[in-house]
DNA sequence: CACGAATACTTCAGTACCTGAAACAACCAT
DNA sequence: ATGGTTGTTTCAGGTACTGAAGTATTCGTG
């Protein structure tokens, strides 16, 4: 627990903060702006596109989305009854129950991938070394160890 | 609306927007977090520190917060009745009535700032010319994209 | 000045999200 | 077999959000 008091806050810092900020709240909005466009809310979608990768039980979700296995429930519930996802029972285990993307789950979540247009254009302006230099900071500052020194 | 079918991705910047996309889980965790810690949601802590900064109209919050003001009203209702948020009477303009935070909402706002450790740390330790750069780079980021779309 | 339109806020359904507790079924260890 | 644990659901309770309707105030114009 740092319970540091933070003196005084560099204003390069301080703008960079701020950057990230915009950053966050911007890929935010563009993500419920493209969800809505194909009718989910931001926590179905988050799901949908999680479910795209590949089907998980319930549980896992909820893992994945840091959430409670309850609130799952619903959101699956809904998406079901739009025929995005179905429940599959689980051979191995009866008690647990598979959720998984349908072919047409996954086209939405296909498109709603392609609809987030935010990060990708701006980024295909940046030079390699410059995605490059981007990459490794913010790789620094997810506390990743560097796997790939390029 | 680009409706493009990215052809072919580079793998670089699916990697960088991929980061992108962990920056913004992590640091949309971190703030609930820190407004949990205050006994707050994501809403209402945005919503304070919008105040914290200056009073606002009503109709402004719900503008800066980009939702409908029927929106703000329950918001407010319930920072009012922690005592983090006080409406005021506009002598100008006897419709509108401006929200303000409290000396407790600001002491508040404070607190929840200096939670966001999040960042702030991870950027101090990288050298003034990473930061240089990282700033650079988010700003091309967000100012090379223009979205003036009406 | 009066009166209708516009503006600011609130109230009121209705929906979604989310948590925590309790119920239920199925698994597992003894 | 029994009892404890695990996976899912149901339920109650609360926040967030929208859109429509309601109230109060301001403003524009005849």
């Amino acid at each position: 627990m740092a319970a540091q008091k933070t003196p005084r806050m560099d204003p390069l810092t301080m703008e960079v903060l701020d950057l990230i900020g915009s950053v966050v709240a911007r890929f935010h909005e563009e993500y419920e702006e493209a969800a809505a466009e194909h009718a989910l809310t931001g926590a179905q979608a988050r799901l949908l596109g999680l479910l795209s990768l590949e089907p998980l039980p319930m549980r896992r979700v909820a893992q994945k989305l840091k959430c409670e296995p309850s609130n799952v429930t619903g959101i699956v519930d809904r998406l079901e009854a739009r025929g995005l996802v179905e429940r599959r029972p689980d051979p191995a285990d009866r008690r647990v129950k598979v959720a998984a993307a349908t072919a047409e789950g996954r086209r939405v979540a296909r498109g709603l991938r392609e609809s987030l247009d935010f990060a990708r254009e701006p980024l295909a302006g940046l030079s390699h070394e410059e995605q490059l230099s981007l990459r490794n900071l913010l790789r620094r500052m997810l506390g990743d160890a560097p796997q790939n020194e390029e």
